[in-house]
DNA sequence: CTGCATCCTTTGGGATACTG
DNA sequence: CAGTATCCCAAAGGATGCAG
């Protein structure tokens, strides 16, 4: 009974994929969880992707997409900070007043693009759209 | 400024896809979280995959790449309730005693696979452990 | 076996005000 | 402009026990 589950340790093969996990221990799905799980972090990658941004253009972007509310700058604060701190996103601060910090995809971050390419494709079949308007009337 | 952001209304193209999203409001990021978000739903979906399940066996294998504890079974219950229920999942329940109910992918579930496809394809590059190492041990 | 009821703890997210 | 501090609320997750 090999081939059980794509998550397991053990030497196998993912059936999604078809490629070799035997040297990984944690489930990928449980680990993207884990590290861009929140309300912010995917828009976030989504934003930076096309190019550097600022602290307050992030926030505002993020309203865009994200139906009305704007984030508040300690939340913001958080999600830059940890996503910095897991090396997904780069910080650069510019020696200038007012203060000028500027984040960018670091490696890390740009190698969850794929993945988000993939969230955009499934997302412009409209699918999210229905699922949302049927479970709950907008959140 | 067209192009301006991959996660906004309006008439557009995504930079990460090259698909038109002008008939999309909602960015497919914040619903992707909305919908699979919480500790077990991809997960579910990824242990679904193979086929069929029934709702002990869906609980035993999460616990598999999971990393340690059990989920509960409230908690099972109502991450297949709601996922059902978004049209995820399909339950089919046996007559039978004592009870037996198998859970599957539903057609919506199914189209999030390329998704988790692309997940388990980074992770196999070591990509999560690498970054789940350094922002905390282990958790 | 499947799943609900209760209760509790932890985490995430938000409002507001304030500082370098 | 880019954050921090404080306080608060809601949601997610978990433990335990019970029921069809």
């Amino acid at each position: 009974m090999a081939l059980d589950d794509d998550t397991r340790r053990g030497p196998e093969v993912s059936l999604l994929t078809g490629l070799d996990m035997s040297h990984i221990t944690l489930c990928p799905a449980i680990a993207f969880n884990k590290i861009v799980g929140g309300r912010y972090k995917l828009h976030i990658l989504c934003v930076l992707h096309r190019g550097p941004q600022r602290f307050g253009e992030i926030g505002r972007s993020l309203v865009k997409g994200g139906l009305g509310k704007p984030v508040t700058p300690r939340i913001l604060s958080r999600e830059l900070k940890g996503m910095t701190e897991m090396g997904l996103l780069h910080r650069k601060e510019y020696p200038v007043v007012p203060k000028k910090v500027e984040y960018s995809l670091a490696p890390r971050g740009k190698a969850l693009l794929p993945i988000l390419s993939e969230i955009v494709r499934w997302g412009a079949t409209g699918a999210h759209e229905d699922i949302l308007e049927i479970s709950q009337t907008g959140q």
